[in-house]
DNA sequence: GGTTTATATGAGTAATTATTCATATGAATA
DNA sequence: TATTCATATGAATAATTACTCATATAAACC
C-alpha cells in the first residue's frame, strides 16, 4: 500500500493510534495510570493470562506509550503520562463537547 | 467482554481510537485538514473507490470527528480541528521526544 | 548447579475489521 | 418524470489483529 512508504504526521499517527486501538492495552494503561505495576499484578487486575499482558505489552513499550524498570525478576511498567495526559484530554474534552449524552456515540450504542 | 459494559475513559477512548487506527481513514482525514471536500474529491485524492471513502467516513462522523454539510447533491466533509488538532500534536512531540530519529519507533520499522 | 518465580516468545486459531463489487437512494436538471 | 450525478449501503471475501497454549528465557535463591 502506498501509504506505507509515505512519509509524515500520518503513518506515525496510525502507528500510535493502532497501539492504542485494543481494550486490552487500554485498560492495562488506565491500571497502571493509577501506579505502575508488574505483569502479574496487571494480569490479576485485569483478570487476564499473565501472556496475553506480555504480549500487549510489547508494543506500547515500543513505542515508548509505556517504560520498564527491572528490579530483580519483576518487571515494573510505567505509563508515559506526559504523552497520554493531554490525548486523553483531548478526548474528553471531545465526548462532552461534540457527542450527545456523555459521549455516548464513542461508545459503540447506535441508539 | 467485562470492558464492553463498563463504563469510563477505557471504553470511550477505545471506540476513539478504533476510528483512527486506519490508514484510510487518517489519510481522509489529512486531506480534509488542507481544505473540506466531498467524497468524490477525496476518492481521487487518495485514488480509492469512492464506497470505500463513504464506507471509512461514515464512523467518523459518527462520532463527529468529522461533520457533513450537504451542498446540493454533493456532501462536503470537514473535519473537527479542535479535537485534532492538539492530539496530533501531542504525538508530533511525542514522536520527536520519546522516539530515536524522528519517530522511527512509530513507523513499523523493526531496525 | 538445580529449583522456583517472573516474564517473554512462537505458532496456531479465533475474532475483528477492511475492502470490494453490486446496487440502492436521493438530489438536480433536461 | 426520466436521466444523470453524487453518495450510501449490504453482503461476501480478504486481510489484519488478538488471543491461547505451550514453551523458552532469565533472574534469584537454595
Amino acid at each position: 500500500m502506498g501509504w506505507k512508504t509515505k512519509q509524515g504526521q500520518t503513518e506515525t499517527c496510525y502507528k500510535f493510534f493502532t497501539n492504542l486501538a485494543n481494550p486490552t492495552r487500554l485498560a492495562a494503561i488506565e491500571h497502571l495510570m493509577e501506579k505502575p505495576m508488574s505483569v502479574n499484578e496487571l494480569a490479576t487486575a485485569l483478570k487476564q493470562e499473565q501472556s496475553m499482558i506480555s504480549h500487549n505489552l510489547k508494543p506500547l513499550l515500543q513505542c515508548n506509550i509505556i517504560s520498564i524498570e527491572k528490579q530483580g525478576r519483576k518487571h515494573i511498567y510505567t505509563v508515559n503520562q506526559e504523552t497520554l495526559n493531554p490525548i486523553f484530554n483531548a478526548i474528553k474534552n471531545h465526548a462532552e463537547k461534540f457527542c450527545p449524552r456523555g459521549g455516548k456515540c464513542l461508545r459503540g450504542d447506535k441508539s
